[in-house]
DNA sequence: GATATAATTAGATATATATCTAAACTATAT
DNA sequence: ATATAGTTTAGATATATATCTAATTATATC
């Protein structure tokens, strides 16, 4: 999921040491031994460290005969900045609300397969209606929060009764993330959504 | 020290759970328990993570009656993440450069305190012209090398014999900082300026 | 004052991680 | 093929930290 990015993101910046190394990348590339040499640290932290900042994508290596070089990705670093801002500020939840001009279709499944009290006559058949009545009812649970399974379950109960197959629907388009017993809502970048689908 | 700051905002960033709280309080301000209940967790965690996310000044609080109410600090949340791209790019030493038109004074401090083999030939007595030596002497040393006391002893020793009164000048001026007998060269922003003395 | 509610602090525990030494691996050079 | 130099992996250790429960503090209401 795109938490643990940014999450990474952040431990990798969140090392004394690694910020030394990278303002050391910073006029150009440096081999490990080096490296070790300038920070007084042994060759393997230096290893551990440059694992850490290349699985955040933050350096590239390079090869040369036994040697390896060091050096910054920049892209990724200010990529990875803007990333968590725009997460922390949910900048993608308005981006998205402009790109929906085409209301009918939504409007027409909304009217038709929900009850006046919010029932969900039935979960639809096609595709595209299925994924905005779903996404009509994932709208209501709250980003951030971590619901149980049960809690997920009573959530669907007041929309329809086959609780576990719109749950498993939920997850299958990316509405949510499960991790052991524990359901959290996807932003919605990463839901599938019904205005992409021709 | 300015690295440490810039660690410490990655590190209250670097944790699951603080960004999902971050999250919350983009839609505006919420309670502790709100937090608590909203995260499955319980309120001592919630003010554990409250505590790391006001030390780096990402949140700010508000107190009603018995509740305290979180709300987020924008500000500091981009500036924090400008800071350390600026630290990683070394932003500011460029800045620094452009910004010294007056060079007469230096050029002479160079020419007549320092001999043809490099050495300091005495300590500037006036406070413009010692800064201007000391400023000199540092920017040969290495920006993230973290040295010994030995070693900036004899990195001192060619400029001058006396140089456990140099190694305190470069502290007391902000040129270096110093941690339980390790030195590292400070970044060019913290450094006392002889453009700046009147 | 007595009681209730929200928050914090203290203390315990389990996991994560920064660092080291020693060993293994890899690519070149002799 | 053997040696050498740089790097990586494995394993050990010490520190940091995320979480909990229980106790304490702070504020408000009766």
């Amino acid at each position: 999921m795109q938490l643990d990015k940014i999450v990474n993101y952040h431990k990798a910046l969140s090392d004394p040491t690694r910020l030394r190394i990278l303002l050391l990348l910073s006029k150009g590339e440096v081999h490990g031994q080096a490296l070790a040499e300038k920070l007084n640290l042994s060759q393997p932290t230096v290893t551990h460290h440059a694992a850490k900042l290349r699985e955040a994508a933050l350096i590239t290596e390079r090869r040369d005969k036994n040697t390896v070089y060091f050096m910054l990705n920049p892209e990724f670093i200010q990529a990875g900045s803007e990333a968590s801002l725009k997460f922390i500020f949910s900048k993608g939840v308005e981006d998205m609300e402009k790109e929906s001009p085409d209301t009918s279709l939504k409007d027409s499944v909304l009217r038709n397969f929900f009850a006046k009290d919010g029932r969900l006559r039935q979960i639809p058949a096609q595709y595209k209606k299925k994924l905005i009545a779903l996404q009509y009812m994932v709208e209501k649970l709250e980003p951030g929060v971590v619901y149980t399974e049960k809690e997920i379950n009573e959530f669907i109960k007041p929309f329809h009764e086959d609780y576990a197959t719109i749950r498993r629907e939920f997850i299958m388009h990316q509405f949510m993330y499960r991790q052991n017993e524990h359901y959290e809502l996807n932003p919605p970048e990463l839901w599938t959504h019904w205005e992409n689908v021709k």
